[in-house]
DNA sequence: GACCCTCTTGACGTTTACGTCAACGGAAGT
DNA sequence: ACTTCCGTTGACGTAAACGTCAAGAGGGTC
């Protein structure tokens, strides 16, 4: 079975050997060793591309660390599967939540382009549109998401 | 105008006054001063909304600093506007590379959720669906964008 | 005028996720 | 045998985003 050595998945993801060892640290991939090297299987391969993945949707090692728990608990035995479902069910929302606020905040952001653009197109005609008596910054415009 | 303290800001927005006050020190928002006490305007309170949904989406303070200024930029003189246009580009693309992310992720925990009840549904048939000879963990499936 | 409440400004502490040496261990080439 | 690469384990440093006191200023009220 193929293997990789710790600075060849560094470099395929773009990390440094650190950061692997700290996910170790951390208990989230655990690599078999030759002597004292770290050797890592493809299943390490693919649990640090979720981490990475999971980093850039926003969660914290801890959770990730406890979401990949999640599925070697059920590798082995079924242990409390209603409670790992809830568990499933939060992270579906948390994350459901977080993509409706990158939808708004994308809204946003290219209303406000359009904005820029406006203004650039009739250069010399003033002030740019902005609604002083609410203080509102428009293409930023609130809504009812922006506090949860 | 309607004014608004930090506390009642604090509380309407589930933060600390010194969450608040930090923001200040990072220069996020510009309260007056009455005596020696903060007092907030619409548009303050509008800002501490953009900054919180700015974190929730991921963005670091600094970057969020930047969002802004850019706004205010333009609120008063139209300066380099193509350089402007050209940073909203680049965080539109970086919030739409993440909610691929997301919806990525999405796809996975729901596939690991369906799992998991039929694992639930079929109790004591054995193991559950790991495709070991690849280490895959399935419900996990490693895509493309598995790393940037 | 004593008490309470909210606000203020320091200043130091804390957590997360690594970066950055330092010092050492084996294998490999010459 | 000597250097050159990986690799290893500490140990300490760092940036971001606040938390947590401490100590004091003003303003109401009983």
């Amino acid at each position: 079975m193929k293997t990789f050595s710790i600075s060849q998945l560094a470099e395929e993801f773009g990390i440094t050997p650190r950061a692997i060892r700290f996910y170790e640290d951390e208990e989230l991939i655990k690599p078999t060793r030759v002597g004292q090297s770290r050797v890592y299987a493809p299943r390490d391969r693919v649990r640090l591309a979720l981490i990475l993945r999971g980093k850039r949707v926003g969660f914290s090692l801890v959770e990730i660390k406890e979401m990949l728990d999640l599925y070697d608990i059920n590798d082995g035995q079924a242990t409390q599967l209603s409670q790992t479902i809830k568990k499933f069910d939060e992270r579906i929302n948390s994350l459901e939540r977080q993509r409706a606020d990158i939808e708004q905040a994308l809204g946003e952001l290219r209303a406000g382009r359009a904005r820029l653009e406006l203004t650039l197109a009739s250069k010399g005609s003033g002030r740019p549109p902005v609604d002083a008596d609410h203080g509102r910054l428009i293409g930023f415009s609130m809504t009812s998401s922006a506090h949860d």
